[in-house]
DNA sequence: CGCTCAATTGAGCACTTTCAACGCAAGTGG
DNA sequence: CCACTTGCGTTGAAAGTGCTCAATTGAGCG
């Protein structure tokens, strides 16, 4: 459980926002806000040490808290009542996690690996995010993205062949993790997970994956780390 | 193109707000503002009427306007390069259109029927929206509900059969119309759009829609009329 | 009446899933 | 230190769901 109080973060306001330390500095919203803003922020925020496979919320809980992601991955899933699940999202570190909410978490959230959240209380979040536009406004931004990529992702759960879903998936974590022609691909999540993210069975993921591997679109030094050999070759199969 | 000016948008201001024929009253977020700023709304608004089938923007085109629509049924969808289309929604009269958009629309948008949309250049916009937080609030809140609608909708084409999809496509319909036991459900897209947007093909859906006819779960009087004879069992096909 | 287009239905096939087994690495306990 | 267990990834063979291709029906319309 671990939940840290302010001890790193009451420096922030002191030091003019400079300590490495405070999770505030870390979240999604700091460009936007004055120093004194974020000492307003720190007030309300705790980070919360979380172990792989560690449950951050329920779906269906009620939502109490919003969070961003200071270190590590988190993701995001739904699960029908028979249990099939589906992966909605992989987090990064500097993702937001609240907008989707309502009075209850419309999602479940748990930690791939070892990661570190930052959590505000809701109320007094939404209340501050309304006394600075700037803030509303970041996350409005934010809003926008996190939607053109559901889309994104919605086009590829309901027109593209498993080939091409691999292929996506892989070239849009490149992406995110700036990595080019000859570069590692961390990819923490087990095939489960990418399995239940890109909407097909463990087994296709690992002989697509097999595949590709043989075609020497990529290697796989182990099952965690992927080099790219062909950045060009994964976004053809990729299918724009 | 009919693009009519703010003929009927001037009486806005002078008449407090109450003249219907104004397009800007019928915008999503018209209860988050004053008259004044109502007032300010229209002066950069303009109504246009788009015959079904009409196409309102192509996917990648630069985003100069956003959008609310007044009457009538849109579809957004993206398309692959080799011609695969995924539709993303349908969007009914009160909808805002211009969330997901950075420089260019990441989705197209074409008229379902017979559509008429409110108009507003995307500068003066955001520019009002930015001084009006409400506004920006308030859009917020769309941007909400939209990506939990988009996380469904993944479940479903991630994680659902095709008698799920087409139940849970039904269900959905029968909500936003509100339609109960007994109700007839408006269904003006054609078979082809339905099966573009729950990532299935035109056959499948007419087969499932013809197999929940002969089990009695619906009746089809004219193929865009649906009948619902058991709103419980078409939820319990669609599996949440 | 013949045309067109949408919806429906049928039959065969393909891709993905399902079921099952195996290899491998890490962890555990004697 | 080694047998045993456990979890994950991979691979194979069989089965099935939904797709492809093709033909039929039906409604709207000149």
């Amino acid at each position: 459980m671990d939940v840290r109080g302010g001890a790193g973060v009451a420096g922030c306001c002191g030091t003019s926002v400079d300590c490495a330390r405070c999770p505030v500095r870390a979240i999604a919203v700091c460009g936007s806000l004055a120093p004194e803003q974020l000492c307003e922020l720190a007030r309300i925020a705790a980070a919360r040490r979380l172990a792989a496979g560690q449950v951050l919320f329920d779906e269906g809980a009620p939502a109490h808290d919003v969070y961003t992601l200071t270190a590590g991955m988190l993701k995001l899933f739904k699960v029908t009542r028979d249990g099939r699940r589906q992966i909605t999202g992989f987090l990064l570190p500097g993702d937001f996690i609240g907008l989707a909410f309502a009075d209850s978490y419309v999602y479940g959230a748990e930690a791939v690996i070892n990661s570190e959240v930052c959590r505000f209380r809701r109320e007094p979040f939404e209340q501050l995010m309304h006394r600075h536009p700037r803030l509303e406004r970041d996350l409005l931004g934010r809003a926008s993205t996190e939607i053109a990529a559901a889309q994104e992702q919605i086009l590829l759960l309901g027109r593209k062949t498993a080939r091409e879903r691999v292929a996506s998936f892989l070239f849009a974590m490149c992406q995110r993790q700036n990595v080019g022609d000859g570069g590692q691909l961390q990819v923490p999540m087990s095939r489960l997970d990418i399995g239940d993210y890109i909407g097909t069975r463990v087994e296709t993921v690992s002989r697509v994956l097999s595949l590709l591997c043989r075609e020497g679109v990529l290697a796989m030094p182990t099952p965690h780390v992927i080099v790219i050999n062909s950045l060009r070759r994964l976004r053809q199969e990729a299918q724009p």
